[in-house]
DNA sequence: CCTGCATATATTGGTTCGATATATGCTGGA
DNA sequence: TCCAGCATATATCGAACCAATATATGCAGG
């Protein structure tokens, strides 16, 4: 899936600008599914538009910067469905924290428990963020993005649980390892 | 992380080829924690040995094209150490097939539901692997890899959990949706 | 027999990232 | 009060990286 057709998939939920659309894959629903940079957005956006997939009209702003919204056309529509529609390729996932904790006994003691806790806490937040979002408009969520939110939950919940039962499991392991090489 | 790093954490559990190193990031306990490719791997070699973080030594082999086996040096040991204590970044996620559900209106129903059961075969299959893998060697494991290996249980468990109970719910639900419009 | 897969290295074009530049206003702490 | 830092907003660029392909060989299965 190329970013062409992640930002025509931003696009068919409302207008935006290519600020707004970096900003929907680092806060919202789509954060936990797919990322893309300015640096990819910006081209890409003007590719769609050269292209009839979407149209772009300035919007003058008091005290910010001009905006450039984007809205997507029905040409967009049909290749975004076209995109959807091709073989989806495999997840991609690049996880630091976990190659990190595959390492572990690399790490110092100190280091492993300070990036364990932090990840219990990243996972706490974005629990809470996702419930509090469920609370408010959960029936009123089309199926598609209610059932991306529940498997997110349901992930990230069984994430945590594991972590905290373990956690200290780990670092003893670790350290009475260590204790052993010492020997 | 660069692949620079990557591959030096392969390279720490033993030594290797480029060909194993790209198999380590694809089949093995690595394939659901980061990925590097071909084009990317082989160069990093090279740099690996410009800087003495390894060493390289060939292999004639009968029947099989000759490989280029790579070994750690100390210097790269501390590398990698380096390496992994420093502030890891976020985890990078993009899935294709968590994007496409989050569209599913826009899929046609028997391609959404083509898509989940593809994804709960996927999730049986490396859960199958995984818990084999575990009953040959968890004790002998290095706490981290079996730290991590436990941690992908959990996860992939509740995700294949949650796409059973909620699969026919979701497909009544779009079919519910497109009803609706078309009235 | 022959297609396709596994082993193995290497390259290349194109995509994408990450950091930075530029400009402005608001907010919170010293 | 001042100013550092953050949010808004677009844009660019070098470096990193991917996906596909080329090349070569052997083996297994249909």
């Amino acid at each position: 899936m190329d970013v062409r057709s992640l930002c025509l998939g931003v696009l068919s939920l409302g207008d935006a600008s290519g600020y707004e659309i970096k900003k929907a894959f680092e806060e919202g629903a789509l954060s936990h599914i797919h990322a893309a940079s300015f640096g990819s957005i910006y081209p890409a956006l003007g590719a769609l538009v050269d292209d009839g997939l979407a149209v772009m009209r300035e919007v003058e702003q008091e005290k910010r910067p001009d905006k450039r919204v984007y809205s997507i056309t029905p040409a967009g529509r049909q290749a975004l469905r076209r995109a959807l529609n091709g073989d989806p390729t495999a997840d991609k996932i690049r996880s630091d924290f976990l190659f990190g904790i595959f390492f572990a006994q690399e790490l110092t003691p100190d280091e492993l428990a300070r990036r364990i806790d932090r990840r219990i806490d990243w996972y706490r937040q974005a629990l809470e963020q996702m419930r509090s979002c469920a609370e408010e408009n959960d029936a009123t969520l089309p199926p598609g993005p209610r059932f991306t939110r529940g498997l997110g939950e349901a992930v990230y919940c069984a994430a945590l649980d594991y972590l905290e039962a373990n956690r200290d499991h780990l670092l003893e392991e670790v350290a009475a390892r260590s204790r052993m090489v010492a020997e």
